[in-house]
DNA sequence: TTCTAGCACTCTTCTTTATCAAGTGCTAAC
DNA sequence: GTTAGCACTTGATAAAGAAGAGTGCTAGAA
């Protein structure tokens, strides 16, 4: 491919992006102060390529997935926010009272908000995080609540019903040697430590120690199973709204896929581990259309995944942008 | 309305919920061993008291919102849960572990399953709870999560940034101070007891007070403003599903409304306070073809509501049997 | 060699028209 | 009070035509 070629896939994306319409020979005629013949050569290349397509043989070109991906790998030229986006998530960002993982979340709030696409916070998942704290709260005489903290301040809170014969003191003499013991331990390990060092201790000791051990063993099991992550998907239904979907089916499809916490999960976090990644069209596995942007971070330990999802026709030097800046003045903040 | 027009309104709306397709005379000659010129007749009849209208002068008849509501108040026979309907909620109502409100959430999901409505969770809300305790984790040297617990066990964590000056010790000197005067105080009331109670002690005793009262009202004031009613909308998508949703605009608009969790509470909570009522189209605010079927309960001391959403065309019966028995296996269990 | 003008061709979209089937309302007779 | 019969209305579906957008290709110009 040469410049004018690259030029052409460029300005087709971006005509695309902005328009939703296929793009035909004559409207690129001015910017490129070439007829409409020598385009449509050009763009004959192009497809042979297949960097463009045509819906039927007679519609204008629009972006293929490799083209997209030929753009965000080679052509696009990141974008510098505008003022108001700036202005919008500077409230956020100036805010010295918000934790990182909630300014993150508040900040891709806004992003979906901006763009009109869903975005994704995926919380520092627990794995790595280790135990800081058991505590139990009684309720009532028959009621507690069990809290475990971790490191990195990830709480988790389960009510439990007692039985008659469970003594609340027992309980909270248990949570007392589970510190002692297991205070700094990698937090998915807690499980088996609890049954290996603490439940042969507490079996001497404690009258109703099978059930203790239960109620413990029950409030961390959601960590050992790494459910513990938050994930909060923002902006499903604005999403939606987005004009290629326009199809009932389509729009169900997605809808249901937006609901899923674990599949969201699993296009976000678990295909691999790239610091930054985008996911165009099939690659997606959300759905032939849509794109998905994803970005981990790591600021001072605190580690986490950003998402963005979208159609395939996504603005993508505008939401390229709008994560480095919340990203980077994470860090700028962190660091001071 | 005689017998008659009674049993033929009955059985419009059954057959319409069934079939979704607009009934005509002739389908229900059989059933009623009369002509389809009888049968029209009565349609007439029903259509000028409101209870049925057409689509179109030459369609079959479907119930008006007045219509279902005659069949709700008047016809319904409570309908008695299938085998296996009872079955997969047995393994929830009998689980002893589960305390009451994760016990009804999962039902709730459960009958979202069945019957593929969305269904909501209001978790009791924080109105009449009392404060049981407030207690910082020091996370490391700068951050600290303050965990606040009601008297009905409803959790709320918060992380904080701290800023060099402020002390940890007397962060959780305050907690105790806090816990000793406040403990019992209605939640709602705690912000500004803080205040005008605690405030002022603090400020006498600690360099940093200022920072310290921010960051314990910070932690109180959700509940102050009463956002900390968890609500759970399960199978937002899954109502998707439901025919009558069939235009894009439409699933759109739905979508859009049962992300939007305030808008979810003001329907479910907020618009009277009886024990059962049934929004049927308009009324719901939802969707002209929407009906919500609310219960709010109050087992032990605790209490919340729960909703289903579905089509106006829904299998009232079957939703009120599946509501009845969930809620009632709660109170035996409870009163056991 | 590179670009352009011109033209036939293809395909979508929109409108119009015709037909079919379902179901009603009304009338007259049982 | 019930029913048979019939004219009428309407939506849904398919077919046909016209308009518009855009292409590919060829032949000639720069």
């Amino acid at each position: 491919m040469d410049k004018r070629q690259e030029d052409l896939l460029k300005a087709i994306v971006e005509t695309y992006v902005k328009t939703v319409k296929p793009v035909g020979s004559k409207s690129l005629c001015q910017k490129f102060k070439l007829s409409s013949a020598t385009i449509r050569n050009e763009m004959a290349v192009l497809e042979s390529l297949g960097y463009i397509e045509k819906n039927h043989i007679s519609s204008g070109r629009i972006p293929s997935e490799s083209g997209y991906r030929y753009y965000v790998e080679h052509l696009m030229e990141p974008e510098k926010l505008t003022g108001s986006d700036v202005l919008k998530l500077q409230s956020i960002v100036k805010n010295q009272d918000l934790v990182l993982s909630d300014a993150i979340s508040q900040c891709m709030e806004i992003i979906s908000d901006l763009t009109s696409y869903a975005s994704v916070v995926l919380g520092s998942n627990a794995e790595g995080n280790l135990l800081k704290q058991v505590s139990i709260i009684p309720i009532d005489n028959n009621k507690i609540v069990a809290l475990v903290c971790t490191n990195k301040g990830v709480v988790e809170n389960k009510q439990f019903q007692l039985e008659e014969q469970t003594d609340i003191k027992e309980l909270i003499k248990t949570s007392e040697i589970i510190n002692k013991m297991l205070t700094g331990t990698p937090i998915n390990e807690v499980a088996s430590r609890l049954e290996f060092e603490i439940k042969p201790i507490i079996a001497k000791q404690m009258v109703d120690y099978e059930r203790i051990y239960h109620i413990f063993y029950n409030a961390l099991s959601d960590f050992a199973m790494q459910e513990a992550d938050d994930i909060r998907v923002v902006g499903r239904a604005k999403v939606l709204e987005q004009p290629e979907y326009n199809d009932a089916e389509t729009i169900k499809k997605l809808a249901y896929k937006l609901d899923d916490q674990k599949f969201i999960k699993h296009v976000v976090n678990d295909k691999d581990n790239d610091e930054l990644k985008v996911y165009i069209g099939k690659d997606s596995e959300v759905d032939p259309n849509t794109t998905v942007i994803k970005r981990k971070y790591d600021i001072n330990g605190e580690s986490g995944t950003v998402a963005v999802i979208g159609p395939k026709r996504m603005e993508y030097a505008r939401v390229m942008g709008l994560l480095d800046y919340v990203l980077n003045e994470m860090k700028k903040k962190d660091e001071k």
